[in-house]
DNA sequence: AATTTGGTTCGGGTTATTCGGAACTAAATA
DNA sequence: TATTTAGTTCCGAATAACCCGAACCAAATT
């Protein structure tokens, strides 16, 4: 295994993280391959035209990208001192705000399915003579939930300790 | 609480879960509501020309996007005899197919990041000059990855004891 | 045999996404 | 002061996604 091997793994690499976050994160295909860019970077970071290169991207792909990746919590950059370039990473506390993001996304959904199972049991009750709605699909993934933010909270406590 | 209120809340309903599943499950605006429609309607179903009534929509646009649900495992249809038209519903078994779906998802985002994680090990043992990789990310991804497919067996459990 | 019913298929129009080139800017350098 | 560096902003073009109408089809009904 040499440094061209690695390289060519790398690149490999990169493609199939850049597919998963396109609709994992809804990316468009450059912004998908920054980020996956930044992460198997590492944290030395990567720069501006770097990654023009890398990609064969324009700049102004690559910098609106890098704006929006910015902004929605995933990347920041760093300097050094005498020299103008940013050297992009990925935010240090990734995963913390992967797992609230998900925490969100996962109770906005708890509270609209008990929000449907309010509006069957009501339904049940002001018409007793349709075939009554069943309530196994909401009362599952209500459960799932529950047990997915449980899965969440203990590893975030472990993230914190570390 | 009157059945005016009862049909109103039924469409903020459909409103709500069809934004969410635009970006959950992918799918195009029309597609979304009609899945979101079988979801608040529950087990009596609903026709097809009744879901272009409610949804404006064209009959086109609710035959493609009707297709699409089927073949992605997540409605069905059943029939009354004497009767040609075909009851929608949600796939009884959506919950599971939903859970089945997720535990692929993370197993592939395992194994990508398990990737990461040798790209990287090898990376640090070839050059030991540069600052070595930092795992953190990938390690905790892969702890979370664990934890939340531990969940969803213990849950698939559940649901199949039921 | 003609019409109605319950859809499907095809082609095109509209809108949204994505990307990149060209022109620009602000800071550093020559 | 002129030029280089490290980007940003502002369009426009290409493409893709989404939806619809019109024509079509097969089975049932009149």
């Amino acid at each position: 295994m040499n440094n061209t091997d690695l390289q060519a793994q790398k690149t490999r690499l990169i493609e199939k993280l850049g597919v998963q976050f396109e609709k994992e994160h809804q990316l468009a295909p450059v912004a998908a391959r920054i980020f996956a860019t930044l992460i198997v970077t590492g944290k030395k970071g990567i720069t501006f035209e770097q990654l023009v290169k890398d990609l064969n991207a324009g700049k102004s792909t690559v910098s609106t990208h890098l704006e929006h990746l910015q902004t929605t919590n995933r990347i920041e950059y760093y300097t050094k001192s005498g020299d103008r370039k940013r050297y992009f990473i990925v935010k240090p506390d990734l995963m913390e705000n992967h797992i609230d993001e998900l925490t969100a996304k996962w109770e906005a959904q708890k509270c609209i399915h008990k929000e449907v199972l309010e509006y069957k049991q009501k339904s049940n009750e002001l018409s007793k003579e349709d075939p009554p709605f069943d309530m196994e699909f909401q009362k599952s993934l209500l459960d799932f939930l529950d047990e997915a933010t449980a899965a969440l909270n203990k590893l975030k406590k472990n993230i914190n300790n570390h």
